[in-house]
Formats: structure tokens, C-alpha cells, sequence
RNA sequence: UGGGGUGUAGCCAAGUGGUACGGCAUCUGCCUUUGGAGCAGACAUUCGUAGGUUCGAAUCCUGCCACCCCAGCCA
């Protein structure tokens, strides 16, 4: 009935997503028709993989340009060919995939730029406002000053701008040595930000590069290549982390002097730190490197690729980067509200099945040697459209051992003496003898079952409180089950001593390998990459080490152990 | 003792002058053929702190305190 104008400039409905600052500037630069189009960028440096912390990051890039309607550019930040490396970047492109991110054709590298990036720089020659320093890096760092002195300046910072015409281009023809000379842009060396002290813009080299070859010997710094490869780009909200907040002065200060073709603007959030993990890709780096763990997919790293070797759901990553929420105070974020977005999508969409870590033989006394029974089981419970399954069922079969005890507290009640469990979609049963080796341990249990409670109920309706899953000794198949507790044993691992290391606060048992899980069949034929529920216990994702004839399945993440709790308390 | 930032519950976080939104965690019950899930309820007299302005302040002003980042030819 009315005709209230709308600003129609948003697609989808933002007004229920949680507000943000970076959410609030690009909404009155939209309102205020500075832009008309979103353009954001996630610009990783291909040096190793990308981690939970970099999801925010790209939830944030992404994100913003999906919901108002606007453009995402992936670009790789290929300025140091010293420590990138083409494998990086295939990880990288596929991490960002799984996680749901579209760039189109939008895919560029700031390598792409490097003509145009040597042109800028001529030109600021040009304007005597660049030279050729031909200290060396110590001598820079000495005449730099201190956070309270000011630096001095070079005794080359007033060259002609004919000689450092010459000396620049002879640097990128390659005549000289790494090191031997750097092109720094002329500002101010007693700038009380260090980064306006004739920052260094080109330094040389001789390093192939994984995409440029050995075209360049000199190459761009990230401040002097990263808001103009923006411009190049017209991105319009350049978003990064805090400890850049000090570059956005220099960063305008490039844009403003270089004739570049649009005017981009940097805003920074504070990045992620999550509990019993740390997030540098340098000590990432170091646990692969020194053999910590198997590698960057490692499912205990808090890498995109562990995380989904370990069975975690892209969908479950996206929400929790959601409800941490985008802001610029420093914060670590607990682990547990990731476990909580990763259980919470499991139980919505994962399949159960029975699955048994440590299995104690049952052998049901009054059944029929070799009679075999199939049961209905339904796949979840959550979603009637996951449908039901056969599951076979025989004399002989393996529960868990955490679900026999033979002197069981007060409130167990799954299988004891005198107490009658539920076999999960089956039968109930009752304990009649216990078989022990001559050390004591109990090797063997024989119970009976009573038939008429076919399907886990009775016609007499009475109460069996406990339900526990089963494996039929027949049909079982031997499977291996890893294990994994947090790979670091305090809060914040990065938080050292003088003259200590973060590995020594590493857990010795983040990781436990179980080679004699035995598994429901349906359990072997799961895809690799695919993560169910092991009724009782937990998620557990089929690795990619299977074999045909033994599953190897990674623990996911445990279901809530409200028995465990109980414990506690007593 | 320079510059740039940030302080709202155990953790994250909304709020932008009108009486503290939400999530995680925690704690109660209820329910349950997963001790899972689900459902219902509890959980900041107070926003780093001390003053000030105002009928009214987490929001505005002033001082103080705490924490984070910056002295790479890394990004």
C-alpha cells in the first residue's frame, strides 16, 4: 500500500544480521552514494596455509561483498618469491572453495601489477619524491630512530633524480647484489609514525618467482604495493587486521601522491585468537617443519584443511565466524564455541551408525547359534528424510567396555549386574555371567535376551532406562579410530617464559590411535571425506588413509557427556 | 618519556542520550529407544576507573588506570 522508497542497493536481508562497524561504514558509503558497489579482496600471501583465523577474514571479505550485492577478488600477495611457493596457492584456492567463496573470474596476483608498480615508481623519481639508498640494511635500521628519537636521514637521500633514474633502472636490469641497494620513498624521517621514515619501497632479489620467473630481481614491499594493487582493482573497503592500523597513514599517503585510478580506503578488525592453539603461520610453519604433527592437514591444526580432514563441516566454520562477530578489541575466543557451531551441525546432518571404540565380547546365551536378524534403524533422528537402514544382528557381539561395570556406582545404568539394558534398535538384555583372564580382566560377557522385546521395547512397557550400541561379531568390520585432544595443554601456548619455547606447552597425547575399533559395515562404505555419528560417542570422519578392508576414521568431536559430568560432581 | 588502538558477565559481542540484545560456557528442572538432541527456567542494579554535564549517561566532557600494535630490505 505504500510506496516508501527503497535504497536498493542491498540484495539480501542484512537488517537481521548482526551489526558490525565495517557492516555500518559500508552502509553509509552506499547510503551516502560514495560507492555504488561493494568491491572487497581477500589477499593472502601464499606462504603457507590458511587457518581458522584467515575464515574470519574471508567470512568478513566475502561476506560483505555477497551481501550487498557487489564484486569479491581473491589476490594472492606474491611480493616475496623468498618465501612463497606454488603449493600455497593451490591450497589456498581450494580451502576457499570448500568454504563456499565465489571470485568469479575475479582472480589476480600483485605480481600481475608489477609493470605498472615500476612505472609509479619512476614516477615518484620523477617527483623527487623517491630514492636510491645505498645503505645497507643495518645502517637503515640504525639511522631509523627509535620510537621516541627520530631517525637521520640517509646521506643518498638527495641524489639527482637523473641518478636515481639510472641507478633504479640498473637495479631491475640486475646489477647489483641483494642488498646492495634499496629504492625508499622521500617522507620523513622524524616522523613520530616509523612508517612514514622513507619507507623502503623496492628492495632486490635474485629469486625466482613462481609466477614472474626471473623477469624481476627487484620487488615491491607490501606498503608500497598493496593499496595500489587495491586501486588497480577499485576496491572500495581494503579490509585487514589491526596491526596495520599504523600503514593506513602511508597507505592513503600512496594513494593520494600516484595517479592511480580509484581511491581505495583500508579499515582494520582485531584477529582472531582461539584457546589451546596458536595462529602464526610461522609457528604453524615450525609444528609441520619439526615433524609436530603430519603435516599442514593434520587434523589437530587449526588449519582450514585440518579442520576439515578432521571432520568439521564448512557450514559449521561459516556460523561460528558469525557469531564471534567482527570488532577491533584484541580478544581470544574460546574453543569451545567452535565445538559448539561444529556439534551443532553434526547432529542436524550427520548419519549414525554403531561403531565400537573398545570392544568387550557379549555373547547372548538363549539366541540361536547361527540365526541372523535384521533390524530397522533409523539414520537420524533429526532428519526423517535420512531414512533407516538394515542392521545385522547375531549371538555374538561387541559393546563398548565404558558401558560394563561390574561394581557400578549409584545412577548407572547402562549394563551390570541386575541392571537390563537396551541394545540400541534391538533387544533388551540382562547380564548372566562375566569371564575374566588370570590377571582379572574381564575378557568376556554372557547375557540373555528377552524376545519379546524385538525392536528395544516390551509389551509389558517397563522401564529400561539404559540404551547401548552394539556390533554383531559376524558382521563387524576391524577399523582404525585416531583420537585427537587439543594439541597444546595451556590457554594461550604462545605465552612463554624468556629463553623458553611454545612446544615445550605441547600436549604429548593429542593424539591416541585405537587399531581395533570395530565398526557396523555400513560404517566401511562411507565416503572418504564424510563425517557420521558413532551412536553415543561422537562424529568421526572417514580419513583419507582408508584401505578397502580397514576404515580409518578420525574423531570429529565427542557428543556431550552428560554421565562424565555427573562424575565430576561426585 | 613517541605514535596508533582497545576496555560492556567466565568467553565473544550488540548498544551511538531514555534505563544493558544475542550466542558460548555454567546451573536448575522436564522429556528422551543416543546419559546425545530437544523444551522450560536461572545467570551484569551496571558498562576499566574517578569526577563533571544532563530530568536522565555504557553512550557527551575531563583526568587517571590497564592491555595490544609499531623501530624487517616480512606481510
Amino acid at each position: 500500500m505504500s510506496s516508501e522508497e527503497t535504497t536498493n542497493v542491498t540484495t539480501t536481508d542484512n537488517s537481521a544480521k548482526t551489526s558490525n562497524f565495517i557492516r555500518d561504514i559500508i552502509e553509509e558509503d552506499l547510503k551516502s552514494g560514495k560507492i555504488t558497489k561493494v568491491i572487497t579482496r581477500f589477499p593472502p600471501e601464499p606462504n603457507g596455509y590458511l587457518h581458522i583465523g584467515h575464515a574470519k577474514a574471508i567470512c568478513v571479505d566475502y561476506g560483505m561483498a555477497r551481501d550487498y550485492n557487489g564484486e569479491f577478488h581473491l589476490r594472492f600477495d606474491d611480493t616475496n618469491p623468498v618465501k612463497e611457493d606454488q603449493e600455497y596457492m593451490d591450497a589456498i584456492r581450494e580451502d576457499l572453495k570448500w568454504l563456499g567463496c565465489d571470485w568469479g573470474d575475479h582472480e589476480y596476483y600483485a605480481s600481475n601489477y608489477y609493470d605498472q608498480l615500476y612505472d609509479w615508481a619512476v614516477y615518484m623519481i620523477k617527483q623527487g619524491l623517491a630514492y636510491v639508498d645505498d645503505q645497507n640494511a643495518d645502517q637503515i635500521r640504525e639511522t631509523r630512530g627509535t620510537l621516541t628519537e627520530p631517525g637521520k636521514n640517509s646521506p643518498w637521500r638527495d641524489r639527482s633524480v637523473k641518478e636515481n633514474l639510472d641507478l633504479f633502472e640498473r637495479m631491475k636490469k640486475g646489477e647489483f647484489a641483494n642488498g646492495e641497494k634499496v629504492l625508499r620513498a622521500k617522507i620523513d624521517m622524524a616522523s613520530p609514525n616509523i612508517n612514514f621514515r622513507d619507507p623502503v619501497m623496492y628492495r632486490i632479489l635474485h629469486q625466482t618467482h613462481p609466477r614472474t620467473g626471473d623477469k624481476w630481481c627487484i620487488y615491491p614491499m607490501y606498503d608500497f604495493a598493496h593499496g595500489q594493487s587495491d586501486a588497480i582493482e577499485h576496491i572500495t573497503h581494503s579490509i585487514c587486521t589491526l596491526e596495520f592500523q599504523d600503514h593506513r597513514p602511508l597507505y592513503d599517503w600512496f594513494i593520494k601522491t600516484l595517479p592511480v585510478p580509484a581511491e581505495p580506503h583500508q579499515y582494520e578488525f582485531a584477529r582472531l585468537n582461539l584457546t589451546y592453539t596458536v595462529m602464526s603461520k610461522r609457528k604453524l610453519l615450525r609444528l609441520v617443519k619439526e615433524h609436530k604433527v603430519s603435516g599442514w592437514d593434520d587434523p589437530r591444526m587449526p588449519t582450514i584443511s585440518g579442520m576439515r580432514r578432521r571432520g568439521y563441516p564448512a557450514s559449521a566454520i561459516i556460523e561460528f565466524c558469525d557469531r564471534i562477530g567482527v570488532s577491533k578489541a584484541n580478544s581470544t575466543v574460546e574453543f569451545s564455541q567452535l565445538e559448539s557451531c561444529v556439534r551443532e551441525d553434526l547432529n542436524k546432518h550427520a548419519l549414525r551408525f554403531m561403531g565400537i571404540i573398545n570392544p568387550l565380547k557379549v555373547v547372548i546365551e538363549n539366541y540361536p547359534d547361527d540365526l541372523t536378524e535384521e533390524f530397522d534403524a533409523d539414520n537420524n533422528p533429526e532428519d526423517p528424510n535420512a531414512g533407516t537402514r538394515k542392521v545385522k544382528f547375531t549371538k555374538v557381539l561387541y559393546i563398548d567396555r565404558d558401558d560394563f561395570m561390574e561394581n557400578p556406582p549409584k545412577k548407572y545404568f547402562r549394563l551390570a549386574p541386575g541392571i537390563e539394558v537396551r541394545l540400541k534398535h534391538a533387544y533388551y538384555i540382562t547380564l548372566t555371567s562375566i569371564f575374566k583372564d588370570s590377571q582379572g580382566n574381564i575378557t568376556e560377557l554372557h547375557c540373555k535376551y528377552d524376545p519379546e522385546s524385538r525392536g528395544g521395547a516390551s509389551p509389558d512397557g517397563r522401564r529400561v532406562k539404559g540404551t547401548i550400541q552394539w556390533v554383531s561379531a559376524k558382521y563387524g568390520v576391524p577399523a582404525e579410530v585416531r583420537v585427537y585432544d587439543r594439541l597444546f595443554n595451556v590457554e594461550n601456548p604462545d605465552k612463554v617464559e624468556e629463553g623458553h619455547d611454545f612446544l615445550e606447552n605441547m600436549n604429548e597425547n593429542s593424539l591416541t590411535v585405537i587399531k581395533d575399533a570395530i565398526v557396523e559395515p555400513a560404517l566401511a562404505d562411507l565416503e572418504v571425506g564424510k563425517t557420521a555419528q558413532f551412536i553415543r560417542i561422537g562424529y568421526f570422519c572417514k580419513d583419507k588413509d582408508s584401505q578397502p578392508d580397514k576404515p580409518v576414521f578420525n574423531k570429529t568431536i565427542g557428543l556431550k557427556d552428560g554421565w562424565a559430568k555427573e562424575q565430576k560432581k561426585a
